[in-house]
DNA sequence: CATGAGTCATGCAAAATTTGCATGACTCGA
DNA sequence: TCGAGTCATGCAAATTTTGCATGACTCATG
């Protein structure tokens, strides 16, 4: 049995006339007639009747009938399916999120991607940027996003954009007065701080750039995610610097300014992935990245 | 692409290793390259990695491997499909039965063709003899039941069973007393009758009998249908003549006693179907019909 | 660093399969 | 009775598939 006695079958069957049926697939009857035969005994059945007119469908001709035509378009969708997966259009893709990356770009790349490619899956695992480094080499997830990655020769780190700084205040604070805030402004307030994870993280940076403005930072308290830092500020435990995609929190007292030096402070929002992959899926999912990129 | 290519690629995917593959399949190595060549053509991406020890999986590869079992399995679903309608064990059978017909031997059958064959969809359609007839001349319905069918020259009636015939009294009537009652005691008796279908009728043949014994039966009402006629023998309206199966229909205030002369009166219950009608699924239901002939 | 075992790919002739032509056997309506 | 139309079949030609020999390449190992 072969696809070709499948198609044969069916058009014999719309036919019902085996010479019409050759005519249509421009064979001449003698082999069409061998092939309903060959099929026949494949199958073990009599498929048709042969009548002086023409051919009738016995009920097992029938059901073959109905069975022959999924066959051949569940054929047809396994090519189109398996050329959407080569086109990186289809399967499933693990990406590593941190837990403040919910807020601004990512969601928004996601979405894109989504509408690009509706037919991956896209699974999101929260991770912080040690644990993303981990699990791309253990191939438990493709793709990461976080900032400020320190080099890793099988990782690939693409800077999808680059983000201002802004002060997160409560709404009670002197400062909120002022339009934009400048950084030395911060010496002697208290300060909020995250993530502490694998190093250099988001806390180095800022520290870095107050001894840059000749003070030492007073921190008022380390947490692990952005949520957390800003639920502080927003009960008056101290200010708090985070990166401008996590001004999409919003929460009641809670004020957010600018940040301001020269150069202008800011942080990448990376993608990373295993310097070895090249799956049409990861290249589908960094193609709508670099679009942000361009923007 | 046929179904050769699709085995062949199913077990290099299984393999991961062409020549393995090939010993598997009992065939040589090179031709098996040259299958999964065109098959990959065909389908028109990559589905394979050759690496030094063997192939890997494309993600193309993986989807299609999916949809390469699938196909498969449902090619073998088809065979055996066509292969169980062939034999009658699968489709779809519209018997005809008429308005009593469910009380007594009729389910039971249809019960123990149901275990027979359980994929055959059995429908069933209420109509009278003579509707019966029509609707197996225009095809919808394969079989019908009925009793005292006149000869027909394209319909063969099969007897499935004789039944014997019963009174049908309220439980106040007099010959409740006795046990099994002579058809001589009905003379003077009020009767309901039924069916008024096409003749010849029940309701003819309890005249002719009524002949027989000498008397004329006094017809208090006529109706359609048994479960009618036997509720109003419930309400006092008079006595019935049912067949046996008829019995089965137990009403409050209503007794059955055997009716007997000589020779015992009988009335059959039969099969019809049409001369022409070779269809393998009408010769599996007409076998369990058979077996009950046989008791 | 050379070697060798193992892999998939390819050229080519032999084998197997499929096709088309000519024709047969049969049915059915004019 | 005949003729047009149907499916079936014998046979040689065309096509496709196969196996063998061999090539090109990778990678572990001495």
């Amino acid at each position: 049995m072969d696809f070709r006695h499948l198609k044969s079958f069916i058009t014999v069957a719309e036919e019902l006339n085996i010479g019409r049926a050759a005519k249509r697939l421009c064979i001449s009857q003698p082999p069409l007639t061998r092939q309903i035969q060959q099929l026949e005994e494949d199958v073990g059945a009599s498929l048709l009747i042969r009548t002086a007119r023409g051919v009738e469908l016995t009920e097992a001709g029938r059901v073959f009938l109905g069975e022959a035509r999924n066959i051949l378009s569940l054929a047809r969708l396994a090519v189109e399916r398996s050329h959407k997966a080569a086109l990186g259009k289809l399967g499933r893709i693990d990406v590593g999120i941190f837990g403040s990356g919910i807020f601004g770009t990512i969601p928004k790349m996601l979405l894109a991607y989504r509408q690009a490619c509706p037919e991956v899956n896209v699974v999101l695992h929260s991770m912080n940027k040690g644990e993303q480094v981990e699990a791309l080499r253990q191939r438990r997830i493709n793709v990461g996003f976080n900032r400020l990655l320190a080099y890793e020769p099988d990782i690939v780190s693409e800077v999808i954009t680059m983000e201002g700084l802004y002060l997160a205040l409560y709404e009670s604070h002197p400062l909120v007065a002022t339009g934009d805030i400048h950084w030395r402004e911060l010496a002697g307030q208290p300060l909020v701080m995250f993530p502490s994870s694998t190093r250099p993280n988001f806390i180095d940076r800022a520290i870095e750039l107050c001894k840059l403005e000749g003070f030492e930072p007073v921190i008022a308290q380390e947490v692990g995610d952005a949520v957390y830092a800003i639920a502080l500020v927003a009960s008056g435990f101290g200010l708090c610097i985070v990166p401008e995609s996590a001004t999409n929190l919003r929460l009641p007292g809670v004020r957010y300014r600018r940040l301001v030096r020269d150069p202008l402070p800011m942080v990448d929002l990376s993608c990373i992935y295993r310097r070895d992959d090249d799956s049409a899926i990861l290249q589908s999912f960094l193609d709508v990245g670099r679009t942000f990129r361009a923007e």
